[in-house]
DNA sequence: CTACATGCAAAGGATTTGCATATCT
DNA sequence: AGATATGCAAATCCTTTGCATGTAG
């Protein structure tokens, strides 16, 4: 069980290995936007990667991390990840299959992935007859509140 | 297990009444906000509650809609529904907790009820040791096709 | 060289806000 | 009567679009 994926930092040249495997130009912002989001804790809107971004990068403009984010997601490389309060889309680049913990305190929307978890729901699913629907993917959004500990 | 809430429609008498238990106003334009969602398949935005409700009450406006769903949500009525698509807040009257099928092919948002995954997902985080969060609340959101059947 | 990405500014859509008026309790 | 909700319009926020210019492949 794990509450973040992992951030090992992928080199300049493995970032730009992903967007190329994806079809996608390998531009300066483009490099800087993938990398920011992949180092921004929880499920970034495109404002907070821009302002992430801007460090790097003055000038890059807000509508190129729309465009940006919306072509990751479009390949595949992003998320869109579903959230019901704030009025912003939030991106995930972590494409795998995992679930969501939300705080009602503070908004974050943290990963967290369990593979028993997993299992357990696959488990129930693969026994459970669902007429006219065939389920392939689960992901469990928790709700509670962060505690110390 | 149930794809659906049951739709039995209220009478005004009841929609009076659960606006007052939550210690709203009941107005007629909150009463029909509250019917027309209830009545409205699915997840709705603000705008197809108000193009429902405008039926009934022709000068109701979008902005008191607006403010009507806020008020529901606040006092727990009515819930606000993820959704990493479209760019509108979608809502749900069903506060009860429970499920989403989510359909790759129509896009399509079900509700689904099952007591038997409710009771597994709460034993098993009962067992599981989450340090650092403390969960209450699971809503598994099931992608896959509809099918026959 | 050529197709595609960027930056900027303007347009568009969704939601919120302010305030005078109307309505519920 | 007094507190609160409504309607309308303006304001605000978020996102998309159009187009001239720049750049990757």
């Amino acid at each position: 069980m794990t509450f973040h994926s992992d951030h090992t930092p992928p080199t300049p040249g493995q970032l730009r290995d992903r967007l190329a495997k994806a079809g996608l130009r390998a531009t300066r912002q483009r490099l800087t936007i993938l990398e920011c989001l992949l180092q921004l804790p929880g499920h970034p809107t495109a404002e907070q990667v821009h302002r992430q971004v801007v460090a790097q990068v003055p000038n890059l403009s807000l509508g190129t991390v729309y465009k940006a984010l919306d072509s990751f997601v479009e390949v595949g490389l992003t998320r869109r990840v579903a959230s019901a309060e704030g009025s912003s889309r939030r991106y995930d680049a972590d494409c795998s299959a995992h679930h969501h913990l939300i705080c009602t305190d503070t908004q974050e929307i943290m990963d967290f992935h369990d593979s028993q978890l997993d299992t357990l729901l696959q488990e129930f699913f693969a026994q459970r007859n669902m007429p006219g629907f065939q389920a392939h993917t689960f992901s469990l959004h928790i709700t509670g509140e962060k505690v110390a500990g």
